[in-house]
DNA sequence: TCTGGGGTCCTAGGACCC
DNA sequence: TCTGGGGTCCTAGGACCC
């Protein structure tokens, strides 16, 4: 197989139990010890390593669960701080490789290296090449997909895992693919899955090998054809790098469950002025505001339901935003239910310098908006603890 | 003490406008 | 008098990903 086969080869990059292995990285005497990243006494695993996976520890896994699987793990809480450094060391890395860099997330991208070929060599030794310079600057190890597509590179790096490479060449892509679990597709859950095993597609080749409009009608329109495609491996979607000047997000939000269940109004109502602040907040240090404000509301039994509203400008007022979520939370009409999270989330978010306020006589906005610049500024000088609404005060 | 917190995208129905 | 379709916005929920 020659490079020339790769009309623009894909390199998956996808750290091996990366918060475990930051974690451990400077600490030997964990190195033949299970261990779990994971959050306090109501959280899930966000990263084991194999160790500890071999006692059925996964990602998402309750930490109580964890804990009773594997009793004598080292549980470590995160440190997204360091996460966060690492990861940008890494990204770095990889665009010394190839500008063309899309970051999944904190620990793992898509390169697209037709580039870098006649400078660097095949994908094949590109990847080696990326693995070993993670290897000796950040201590931790990698693996890696080389393939035609971002779909099938991704899965490629799963079969390489931990700590290897798996080239697929474009002439070898269905035989990959269609033994594979439709489960594995990246798109399809538990859901889908389950769907599609019940109509009897549990491959990828017998999803491949169903006429697209019978996948559309069990699945969906859009859902339908993507998954048509993936089977085959025909997906084309490209790299968007998002080094340059990237897009904004969509939507910010906050949410957290309560370390106990609760009924109490007083409770839940300052719960949200504390998100409502944290969204405002980051809304305002990135530069964005936005039109619709949603809350969710998950009850004891773990059922949710969330709740919008529309406002006729876009804000980034703390006081706008709570105000709005607490008027979603009033019309809900419970009688002391039992909650277990709250969140609130604003959506359609969008430069704040294309916000026209129209100023309507009387109304106050103004002021507050005033004094959320006030409190960012105290924030910034003295850190988040030094400013904050009256009724979040703890009493001492 | 089962089930985090950050997101994205899709679907479907109703309102409303042309 | 009766019949109509398309496009966009809003809302709620759901599935999925890391």
């Amino acid at each position: 197989m020659t490079d020339q086969s790769w009309r623009a080869p894909i390199l998956h990059v996808d750290m091996d139990a990366f918060y475990a292995s930051v974690a451990t990285r400077d600490r030997p005497e964990l190195a033949d010890v299970p261990v779990i990243v994971g959050g306090g006494s109501r959280g899930v695993v966000l990263s084991a390593n194999y160790l500890a996976r071999k006692s059925g520890v996964r990602s998402a896994l309750p930490m109580t669960r964890a804990r009773r699987l594997c009793p004598h793990a080292v549980v470590i809480p995160p440190d997204f701080e360091t996460f966060g450094q690492v990861s940008a060391s890494v990204m770095e890395c990889f665009r010394r490789v190839t500008p063309i860099v899309e970051a999944l997330s904190l620990d793992e991208a898509f390169l697209d290296v037709r580039g870098a070929t006649r400078r660097l060599g095949s994908p094949a030794e590109i990847a080696e090449q990326v693995r070993t310079t993670i290897h000796d600057e950040q201590g931790i190890t990698c693996s890696v997909g080389v393939a035609a597509t971002v779909s099938v590179a991704k899965l490629a790096s799963r079969r390489a895992k931990p700590d290897g490479v798996v080239v697929v060449p474009p002439a070898q892509v269905t035989a990959f693919l269609h033994p594979l679990d439709v489960g594995e597709l990246w798109g399809v859950g538990e859901k889908t899955r389950d769907m599609l095993h019940r109509l009897g597609l549990v491959t990828v080749g017998d999803v491949a090998h169903t006429p697209v409009q019978t996948l559309q009608r069990v699945v969906g329109h859009q859902l339908g054809g993507h998954l048509h495609d993936l089977a085959w491996g025909t997906d084309r979607r490209a790299l968007t790098p998002r080094a340059g000047p990237h897009e904004p997000d969509r939507s910010m939000g906050a949410d957290e469950t309560f370390a106990r269940d609760t009924d109490d109004p007083e409770v839940i109502r300052r719960e949200l002025l504390r998100l409502s602040s944290r969204v405002a907040t980051r809304m305002r240090t990135a530069g964005v505001a936005g039109r619709t404000v949603t809350l969710k509301v998950r009850f004891a039994d773990f059922t949710t339901l969330t709740r919008s509203r529309t406002l006729p400008e876009a804000t980034d007022v703390t006081v706008e935003i709570h105000h709005t979520a607490t008027s979603l939370f009033d019309a809900l009409g419970l009688q002391r239910a039992r909650l277990r999270l709250v969140g609130v989330r604003v959506e359609g978010l969008v430069p704040r310098e294309t916000v026209h306020r129209q100023l309507v006589l009387g109304e106050r906005d103004h002021g507050w908006a005033d004094a959320d610049r006030a409190v960012d500024r105290a924030t910034r000088r003295f850190g988040n603890a030094a400013v904050r609404p009256a009724s979040l005060l703890r009493p001492a």
